[in-house]
DNA sequence: AAGGAATGTTAAATTTCCTTGACATAGAGT
DNA sequence: ACTCTATGTCAAGGAAATTTAACATTCCTT
């Protein structure tokens, strides 16, 4: 299975957060750069900590970062 | 780090929910009993994935689940 | 053309999450 | 008293997240 059950928009809000940069997230979250290129590219998901200090960077709930896809009924 | 930002329900929405025990909350999820009961004492701070997993068996928002004391907020 | 800033990418090492297996306690039911 | 279930806890190990460090490309500015 392995489903990409997990997406997030982090790149985009970071765009819309006067373009702030990929090291500039990752000290606020207390990250490296690296670490923050990863999540946005879906390479592993984080941990739950670190999603909502993202969250919390944006000033967005955590839903509007990462999305699941609850494959429940199919 | 040791700050001790985020909490969770997870017990409460066990009971609440037809008084499910660690062993099946975990087998739905796909970890073992032991990882549940660490995540209920807030051991350590589960991965998104598993956190959505929990919120997604008891058919509620992960915000439900897993509280975050954003820092800034007084 | 040269330089810097932002990002992609990779490998090795470390930390943290999670598993497996075991032993312990408390409560409910027979 | 005995057993069964649910939970707590611990140690050793594996798996996944994260770090550090390096080298690469692209874009922008000079």
């Amino acid at each position: 299975m392995a489903d990409r059950r997990l997406s997030n928009t982090v790149r985009t809000l970071r765009f819309h957060s006067g373009e702030m940069t990929q090291a500039e997230l990752g000290e606020r979250i207390g990250v490296t750069r690296q670490t923050v290129a990863a999540i946005e590219q879906g390479k592993y998901s984080p941990t739950l900590e670190t999603a909502f200090r993202i969250a919390d960077v944006f000033g967005v709930a955590l839903e509007e970062v990462f999305q699941w896809q609850s494959s429940g009924a199919s």
